[in-house]
Order: structure tokens, then C-alpha cells, then sequence
RNA sequence: GCCGGUGUGGCGGAAUGGCAGACGCGGGGCACUCAAAAUGCUCUAUCCGAAAGGGUGUGUGGGUUCGAGUCCCACCACCGGCACCA
């Protein structure tokens, strides 16, 4: 026995054309992959149609990648996934529109040039046809005739004129104030770039303060909007999306409410929530950063406040974010020398100073309420200011009641010591009832808060107002590669806008400059660049480019016609294909690029581009593919790459494992799921499909019924479960159906039958949503052309959905004492006799008495029973 | 602290208020083989029992219901987001 002949046993064993020999050297699935790539690059199955198309129409759209390097596993997940929707539409009847493209500015690509000296651009496409070529045999079903990448001129130029119609409508601004700076990349971020932590989210480096003038997008007038239009959303987005951007804009409501200040014309304005707590204002504190604070320091008398404040102030710029953000430090701040006036009660309040109050929110100054406000009380029992209480919290009120009796009184004033936050250093913050509040006393919270402000109201000392978390977006980037801001500065100074015809605004070769973080642009020592001329004036160029979020904003509509090089989309092509029906990403987007992307639509909207508010109608946010727990990471060592699984188990096996590993949002942990078992099914599959001996035109119903009943619940429930995500459960319903079929062929009808042919081609069918190749090869086997991917889905024959016989169960207390084979049109009582004529029934039941039994024909009966 | 989510076998996970654990991974057994691999068949929640059969069981405690993994209340644990935003 030699080891030739024990090879030539082996490959006979395997059956011809199943692509999963057993050589070693080169697998099964290179060579299938390799020709159906070569098909479909000929074939173009899944270029959209054109415009004259009748089909109905779907927008499947995943999330461009960033060019970084090679596709990794989470890539391989998302494009799995996106893909298994495009597919089903497509072989639903509906022309599909599904493009890539590549978001290629950046900073990493500007790292990658300063590390190794090579240009950014040189990086980034290099990285690009690397994804591409990645991205070809991974086998998503893209239209490759759609590309785009944003680092093109023929993109970016449209994000200039983006800027220029925003600049027009007033929506593009340019402004001076603190900014989150990046030390370490040496450029402002925006408000959404900066960790919890403090740190950035890009570099890591601890973000610090610097006052700077940048440009900046009023997404604020918007707040409003993107705020309300998440209803809209509501069940088709991602429940925690919709939380984590409302909470991101963080609409507040309350009144303005103005305060006189001793010795200042001016009254001083503060924003709340809680007017009605107005009488329960001891002191006012200000942002010591703010323009008023240094104004009424300036004010005061005592030469020793103004040197405190002044040291505080010092010090309070020095500290980190880090520090400031630390939530429950000590309270700090400083007396400003002067005082204000409580509008209700006319009390002398002391203005303070303190940190905890921010410059940019509301009105960068507060009134301060202790006994009903946890970060008051704080600062009052370290400062020692007095506290009182205006809201009786002891008996919450439930609902509005207006007026407060008798009664009512002698409770407040038996109110117990033990609820004093004062003593017990907790806020009151519940509901309640006013007390100590003159003529609102007795009014329940909602009441006292419509009649206080309408009571200051009337005297002009209060408006009702509104505040948002949510800030101006910041676009300015001092770094190369990205949009040029098409602004330029006449000698004056002045913001003259390029005019449109000579857009795109061109980056200058990033040859001779210096692209290392220094603090201002590197587009600034292109001075050729720099130094230019509009009608005969000499100008400067703005040197700093846009936040690549910019970028991303509306991606997607130029998708609809991506080589218009007359505008920025086509709004024909956008009335046929947008919004996005089904937009698929991972959940580190949910509030950034989503949210830029919903204001510039809106934008877009309100100028007549578009006429759809919202973006993306519907949202699935995958999982995270992680490594035993943890995300992969080169320093936990973890990362698996994509690129060895391909080559181990097949494109085929890796998407279908990605499919079938649990619901989509779910994070998928790699040393849990088994590619190898996916490689054996489709194994399985494919053999199916080669043991079929049957001819494509064999009349389905000859065959065997039982096998038939099977095929037709499956095309009965697949699209059922597609369009609720459940793809591992269609996954799992494919190998029950291969499962059957492998019983037919080996110990039933055989595989000459016609039910077993009907079964492989809804296997090669349905399967090709997650393994196109092996679906491909399947379909060709049973006699087929290519490609599997334009044959519909067949519908279910109802007559085969009817059951010959059903299970009944039959329970007794609620616990199963026997199962009845019945007919599905069985009647109540006759079922009820089977199920008490049961010896298993009868014997639980015993000598207990029978009090009452439910029929549920023909599925269950459940006789209850007592002793 | 606030908001959102999740708790089911050894593991990933199924389950319109009606048979808990589909499907798969892992594991056991068997067939084929000199043998192994591959393939196919089969068993696999747990406890008692030789078996027949029975008890228990979906984070914990209550409740609604003829019937609860599923609905309601309270709690525990874990994960994610936000957090001095007045």
C-alpha cells in the first residue's frame, strides 16, 4: 500500500466539482471562487438598472469604509450582513441599489505620511485598491459601476459648494471661542470627538481648552428638528440609537428669568428648569470664565475679591478636562463682591463664581435653589449659604392639584427635620407642593411653574426658554487631508466666498510641506496655494480643511448618480431612489455621523434639493466581532484576520458563520462560532445538489409530500424572517431542509425523486443570501444558467402549508401528560374525548376532581383539576 | 446619578401567552475502514430510577392566567450610552 494510491482513494471519494477536495495546498472553494468571481465580473448581475426599469426599487446601503489598511473582521460582518438584505430584495423582484465607495480623507493617512514620508494621497489609494481587490472576493453584491471615494476632487468639490450654499443661508460661520484642542494631532476637534474621559478620540492625548476662531455649522437651529423627526424613526431604528441622539441633544425646557444686580444697570439673566422653586433661590453663581463673571468681578469694591477671583480663574483654566469632568470632586468657586436680587421674594442673593456652572450653556449663570438642587446644596454647605425649602416633597403630589387645603397646611408645618437637606445633605428634587413661596403657596409643580413665569412674565422679568446640550458643529481642521475650505480673506480680512464656477478648490501637492502638527495648517506654507486673486484683488485662501465628517454627510446621495459633474446629485435619480431604505452599520456611528447626516438633509430639504427630512428609513446597527470577550486589539494580541480565515474556510463559510453566529446586533465572539462547521454544510449542501439525478423541467408535484410540505414552509417563512433580521434562524431552517433532503435521497424516495430537486434548488435559492459562491455552483450543478442571484424566489404552495396531522398536547395542571396525532380540522369536543380518554391523561389525573378544561383545537387541551 | 439593553444547557443561540432548549458547536456511541481522515446514523438540560416513569428547570422574589422564558410589580447581576447642561 503506497501513499499514491491511498491519495487517488481519497480523491475518488470526494465527488466531482463539490469543491472540497483534500489537498491541502489549495482547497475546493479557491477554485469556485476564482470562476464565479470571473462570471460575474462579465455578467454584472448586480449593476443597477436603468432608469426606464418597472421593478420596484430598494437603496441598500452600508456604511463606506475607511481605507486604514485591509478589510478585518468587522468589515467582513457588516458587508455579510448588508448584503444578505440587498440580495433578498433583489430576488424579491426590486431592482437594488447597493454601492460602496471609500471615505478617504483623514488624518491617519496624513500619520501614515509623516511617519514613512510618502504622500498622503499615495497611502490612501493604495489602501483603496487593496480594499477593493479584499472586497471583490468577499463577494458583496455592489454595484461596481458606482464607486466614489471623498478624497476625489470630483467628490470633495461638491463639499465646498455644500459649504458655500450653507455660507449663503447663514449656516456656515465663522466664530471665536474655547475650543477642545488635541495636542498630539495638533488640531480642534469637534464636541463629539471628545471621550467622556477627556481625552481624544483619535489620538488619546488629554484634550485641553484654546480660544481660537473657527467655522463652524449652526446644527443648533436644527436641534428642534433632529430631535422631533425621531419619532418618525421610532421602530425602525435601533431603540439605543434613538436614545443616545436624544440624549445627545438634550433638549431642555424652562425660562429665562432676569435677576437685578445691586450697582449694575443691567439685570443679569438665568436660565431654569425649575422656576417654581424661585423663592428657594439663595444665591447666583456664574461661569467664571464668562464675560459677565470677569465684568462683575471688575465691579467689585474689595481689592481682595478681585485678586481671588482672578487666582481662580487661573486656576480654573490650568485644570484639565479631566479633572473639571471628574463628577463628584469637591465644589470650588469664589465670591464675586457683589450681590443680585431675588425678583419673587426681593432678597439679597451673593453672586458667586464657580466652576460648575459652564459659559456656554444657557445663560452661563444660575440661580441657585440648594434645598432643591444637589449641585447648589453642595456648594452651599462648602461655602456655607443658606438653604431653604419651597417644595414640601413629604407627600409627592400625584397629578395637578391646584390649591392646597387645611389640612394640607398642618402637614407642612409639621414638616420633619429628618427631610432638611440642609442637615441630610440631599436635595429635595422630587414632586411636591410649595411652600414658603407667598401666593403660590400650596400649587403643585407643573401649577407653580406656569404661574410664577407668567406672573414675571407680565412684569417683562421672565420668558419661557429653551436650551440644548447639543453645540454648533465645528469643521475647522488644521490639518492637510481634507476638504479646503473654499473662503478666502481679502487685505482686510474679510470672508470673500470662492465663487462656484471655480470650484473644487484643489489641495496643493503635499510635496515640500511640512505636514507635521505644529498648530496652524500645513496648507499654510503652500504660499503659491495661499497668496491668490479674485477679480484682480489679492487674496489669502482660508488654510484649514473640513472635518471629514463633512464628508460622510451625504455620501449617499451622490450615489445615486456618482459621475454628475454638473452638481453634487442628480434630484431625479434622488426621487427615484432616496431616502435609504435599509442603511446597515456598526453602533460606534450612532451619534456623530448620524447625526450630521440627518442636519444636512434637513439642510438639503429646506434649500429644495431634496424632499424627504430623514435620511435613512430604517437602521440596523451590527454587533461588534470580538475574540475570546474582548475587542481585538494589537495590544491584547487578540486579532484574527480576515484574510487567514478566508484562506483557511472559504469567503463563503466566513459569511455564512457571520449570518448564523446569533440576531445582527448581537456581538459575535470568534472563539464561539465554528467556520469549520459552516464549511461542512455547505459541503453538504453542495453535495445535494450533486446527488439530484433529476432534470430541471421534472414536475414538482410527483414528488414525495412530505419532503414538499418541508420546501414550502421554508419559502412560506423565509421572507418573514429576512425582513425581521432573523437571518441565523433562516440559516438554521436551510440545514433542517438540506437535513431532510440528505434522508430522502439516502433512506426515502431517492434522488430521482422531484420533491428532492424542489428542495435543492429552494436550498441553492435561499442559501445564496449568505454563500454566493457555493449557491452559484449549486444552481449550475441542477442544470441552471448564472446567476442563482436574479432567480426569484418561488412563492409556497398554501395546499402544501395545510398539516395532514397535527400534535395535540395534552396537559393536566398545566403539565403534559400526553401527545394526540389529530386531524388540523378536529373539533373541540371530539379532541376533549380523545384527551380524557387517555390512559397517561387518566392516570394523572387520578382521584382528583375536575374543575374545568380548556380546548385549544387542535393544538392543546389543559385540564385543571383540584384534589 | 439618569437613560437604554440583556440574563435560557458545557458554548453560540431558538421559541404569535400553549410540547422550553429548534439549528449549530463541543462531547459520547455506532457504521464504513487494516487504521485514520472524510462521510453517514445516533445519543447529549438536570436529578431519582435498571427500565417504565417521575421530580426540578429560562437571574431572584411576588403577581395576573386554565396555562408565563414570554405580560405586570419589586429586586439582583452584567453590558452600553450620557453625566456639574441648571
Amino acid at each position: 500500500m503506497t501513499d499514491i494510491s491511498q491519495n487517488a482513494a481519497a480523491e475518488q471519494s470526494v465527488p466531482a466539482g463539490d469543491g472540497f477536495g483534500t489537498e491541502p495546498a489549495e482547497p475546493g472553494f479557491v477554485r469556485i471562487q476564482g470562476k464565479w468571481q470571473r462570471v460575474w465580473e462579465e455578467l454584472k448581475p448586480f449593476a443597477t438598472a436603468d432608469s426606464d426599469d418597472k421593478r420596484p426599487r430598494k437603496y441598500i446601503l452600508d456604511m463606506f469604509p475607511y481605507p486604514s489598511g485591509d478589510l478585518h473582521m468587522g468589515h467582513a460582518e457588516a458587508y455579510a450582513l448588508g448584503d444578505v438584505i440587498a440580495r433578498y430584495w433583489r430576488q424579491q423582484g426590486f431592482n437594488v441599489l447597493h454601492p460602496i465607495g471609500w471615505d478617504s480623507f483623514g488624518l491617519p493617512a496624513e500619520n501614515a505620511a509623516i511617519k514613512r514620508g510618502v504622500d498622503p494621497r499615495e497611502w490612501t489609494y493604495a489602501n483603496i485598491a487593496q480594499q477593493r481587490e479584499s472586497m471583490v472576493r468577499y463577494a458583496p453584491s455592489f454595484d461596481w459601476d458606482r464607486v466614489l471615494h471623498t478624497s476625489d476632487p470630483e467628490y470633495y468639490k461638491w463639499n465646498q459648494w455644500l459649504f458655500l450654499k450653507m455660507y449663503e443661508r447663514g449656516l456656515a460661520y465663522r466664530k471665536d471661542s474655547w475650543v477642545n484642542w488635541d495636542p498630539v494631532d495638533q488640531t480642534v476637534l469637534a464636541n463629539e470627538q471628545v471621550l467622556p474621559d477627556g481625552t481624544s478620540e483619535r489620538s488619546g492625548a488629554l484634550v485641553v481648552k484654546k480660544k481660537l476662531t473657527q467655522w463652524y455649522l449652526r446644527i443648533t437651529d436644527y436641534a428642534d428638528r433632529l430631535l422631533d423627526d425621531l419619532n418618525q424613526l421610532e421602530g425602525r431604528w435601533p431603540s439605543k440609537v434613538i436614545a443616545m441622539q436624544r440624549n445627545w441633544i438634550g433638549r431642555s425646557t424652562g425660562a429665562d428669568i432676569d435677576f437685578e444686580v445691586e450697582g449694575r444697570s443691567e439685570k443679569v439673566t438665568v436660565y431654569t428648569t425649575r422656576p417654581d422653586t424661585l423663592a428657594g433661590a439663595t444665591f447666583m453663581v456664574v461661569a467664571p470664565d464668562s464675560d459677565l463673571a470677569g465684568e462683575l468681578v471688575a465691579g467689585a469694591e474689595d481689592a481682595g475679591v478681585r485678586m481671588a477671583f482672578q487666582d481662580y480663574l487661573e486656576k480654573v483654566q490650568k485644570s484639565t478636562e479631566i479633572e473639571r469632568l471628574t463628577a463628584d470632586r469637591e465644589k470650588t468657586g469664589v465670591f464675586t463682591g457683589r450681590y443680585a436680587i431675588n425678583p419673587l421674594t426681593g432678597e439679597r442673593l451673593p453672586i458667586w463664581a464657580a466652576d460648575y456652572v459652564l459659559s456656554d450653556y444657557g445663560q452661563g449663570a444660575i440661580m441657585a435653589v440648594p434645598a432643591h438642587d444637589q449641585r447648589d446644596l453642595d456648594f452651599a454647605r462648602t461655602f456655607d449659604l443658606p438653604v431653604r425649602v419651597v417644595v414640601d416633597t413629604t407627600q409627592p403630589v400625584t397629578g395637578a392639584i391646584p390649591v392646597i387645603t387645611e389640612e394640607d397646611l398642618e402637614n407642612h408645618a409639621a414638616h420633619p427635620d429628618e427631610f432638611d437637606p440642609a442637615t441630610t445633605g440631599t436635595a429635595l428634587t422630587g414632586e411636591g407642593r410649595l411652600v414658603n413661596s407667598g401666593q403660590f403657596d400650596g400649587l403643585s409643580k407643573v401649577n407653580a411653574i406656569a404661574k410664577i413665569v407668567a406672573h414675571l412674565e407680565a412684569q417683562g422679568l421672565a420668558r419661557k426658554a429653551k436650551n440644548y446640550r447639543l453645540r454648533d458643529w465645528l469643521i475647522s481642521r488644521q490639518r492637510y487631508w481634507g476638504t479646503p475650505i473654499p473662503i478666502l480673506y481679502d487685505r482686510e480680512g474679510n470672508e470673500v466666498p470662492v465663487p462656484e464656477e471655480q470650484l473644487p478648490v484643489r489641495l496643493p501637492a503635499s510635496e515640500g510641506l511640512d505636514l507635521k502638527p505644529k498648530g496652524t495648517s500645513p496648507l499654510g506654507g503652500a504660499t503659491e496655494w495661499v497668496e491668490t486673486e479674485l477679480d484682480g484683488k489679492p487674496m489669502r485662501r482660508d488654510t484649514d480643511t473640513m472635518d471629514t465628517f463633512v464628508d460622510s454627510s451625504w455620501y449617499f446621495l451622490r450615489f445615486m448618480s456618482p459621475n454628475d459633474d454638473t452638481q453634487a446629485f442628480d434630484p431625479k435619480e434622488v426621487d427615484k431612489w432616496a431616502p435609504v431604505d435599509q442603511y446597515v452599520g456598526g453602533v460606534t456611528h450612532a451619534i456623530l455621523h448620524l447625526l450630521y447626516a440627518r442636519f444636512i438633509t434637513k439642510v438639503l430639504f429646506d434649500m429644495g434639493y431634496v424632499s424627504f427630512t430623514e435620511p435613512f428609513t430604517a437602521l440596523l446597527n451590527q454587533g461588534m466581532v470580538l475574540m475570546e470577550g474582548s475587542a481585538m486589539s494589537k495590544s491584547k494580541g487578540n486579532i484574527v484576520k480576515l484574510s487567514e480565515q478566508l484562506d483557511e474556510f472559504g469567503v463563503d463559510a466566513i459569511r455564512l458563520t457571520m449570518a448564523f453566529a446569533g440576531p445582527p446586533e448581537d456581538d459575535i465572539d470568534w472563539a464561539d462560532v465554528s467556520p469549520a462547521g459552516a464549511a461542512k454544510f455547505l459541503a453538504r449542501a453542495q453535495r445535494i445538489a450533486a446527488d439530484v439525478t433529476s432534470v430541471p423541467d421534472v414536475v414538482w408535484k410527483t414528488g414525495d409530500e412530505k419532503l414538499r410540505r418541508q420546501t414550502h414552509r421554508l419559502w412560506a417563512d423565509a421572507p418573514g424572517l429576512i425582513e425581521a433580521f432573523k437571518f441565523n434562524v433562516l440559516v438554521a431552517r436551510i440545514m433542517e431542509l438540506t437535513n431532510a433532503t440528505r434522508k430522502v435521497i439516502d433512506s426515502g424516495a431517492g434522488p430521482a425523486d422531484a420533491a428532492v430537486r424542489e428542495a435543492a434548488e429552494a436550498i441553492a435559492l435561499t442559501l445564496s443570501l449568505f454563500a454566493p459562491y457555493a449557491a452559484e455552483e449549486m444552481w449550475e450543478t441542477l442544470g441552471y444558467e448564472p446567476s442563482v442571484a436574479l432567480y426569484g424566489w418561488r412563492k409556497a404552495d398554501p395546499t402544501l402549508l395545510v398539516e395532514e396531522s397535527v400534535t395535540a398536547v395534552v396537559q393536566v395542571d398545566g403539565k403534559v401528560r400526553d401527545r394526540l396525532e389529530v386531524s388540523p380540522k378536529i373539533a373541540g369536543e371530539d379532541l376533549e374525548k380523545l384527551a380524557r380518554e387517555s390512559t397517561a391523561v387518566q392516570r394523572a389525573i387520578g382521584e382528583r376532581q375536575v374543575v374545568n378544561v380548556i380546548v385549544r383545537a387542535p393544538r392543546l387541551v389543559n385540564i385543571a383539576t383540584k384534589p
